[in-house]
DNA sequence: GCAATTGTTGGGAG
DNA sequence: GCTCCCAACAATTG
């Protein structure tokens, strides 16, 4: 599920009760998702800490402390979150217990997880591949970074390393509102494609952020994809269904040609 | 039992 | 070097 909209969500949440607490324990619960530490090694860094202002990148939540910072990649069923009561989620991994609340990690397929740095260069070095920002990314420095690239649209948007933020639902939602077919090569775009292109990722986008994932609205196409015979919002074709660059694709073949 | 799933990585082919 | 495909990671659902 996590695309960049949700972790901006996560990271929105998070930073309306995080900012100020110390740490007081960490209790993991299943180690599968720590990547580059072990539990001991995380409570010794950060018990006593306070976080500080949680930040994002990309698909990326970073949440520093005072020195050691947790990077946290939720994968395609993580989510972190805060909780001013005992309760919980049956999928949790990780509890980290502060002065005031706790914050949770649950993830049920543990596909990414939780890293320790304690240093920006250790950040740098985990986000080294990671493109600009897809939220706020200007039409001129979209355009540029397109034009490096020779593959196919979807992959291309959906390459982490190109642009930072943009999962399945997210690509098939901006390719379908800017008429683009998925697997149109990059190097085919005109100027007007792109200009389009980037007015849908910054329009998705926006709305998607507000809603804290990719919404199921009125005219998207998020909201008919996973119906049993989909026709398209906008037009009322049939939409067609199959895969580009390896993941499950819909588009419209009547507003979306190629 | 088999296929599929909203993410990412590494290996190998062309 | 670039692009694409596959398998793997893991857990659950249809």
């Amino acid at each position: 599920m996590p695309e960049l909209p949700d972790v901006e969500g996560f990271r929105d949440r998070l930073s309306a009760t995080l900012p100020g607490r110390r740490i007081d324990a960490v209790e993991v619960r299943d180690s599968g998702v720590l990547r580059n530490a072990s539990a001991r090694a995380l409570n010794r860094a950060l018990s006593g800490h306070r976080f500080e202002e949680p930040r994002r990148h990309g698909k990326w939540l970073l949440l520093p402390a005072e020195g050691p910072t947790l990077l946290v990649h939720s994968g395609m069923t993580g989510r972190p979150y805060y909780t001013s009561a005992a309760d919980g989620d049956r999928h949790d991994r990780v509890v980290i217990t502060l002065d005031r609340g706790e914050l949770h990690y649950t993830d049920q397929r543990k596909l990414r997880g939780i890293w320790l740095v304690d240093s920006q260069e250790d950040i740098d070095d985990l986000l080294r591949d990671q493109g600009p920002d897809a939220l706020g990314l200007d039409r001129h420095a979209f355009t540029e970074i397109l034009r490096r690239h020779r593959g196919a649209l979807k992959p291309t948007l959906m390459d982490q390393s190109v642009v930072a933020g943009l999962g399945n639902l997210l690509v098939d939602e901006i390719c379908w509102r800017a008429r683009l077919n998925p697997k149109v090569h990059v190097g085919e775009l005109g100027d007007s494609d792109v200009r389009r292109l980037h007015r849908a990722v910054t329009s998705v986008l926006r709305t998607a952020v507000r809603h804290g994932c990719v919404p199921g609205l009125r005219r998207w196409l998020t909201r008919v994809r996973d119906d049993t015979d989909p026709s398209c919002p906008r037009c009322g074709t049939r939409l067609r269904r199959g895969r580009v660059g390896g993941r499950s694709t819909v588009w419209c073949s009547q507003c979306q040609p190629g």
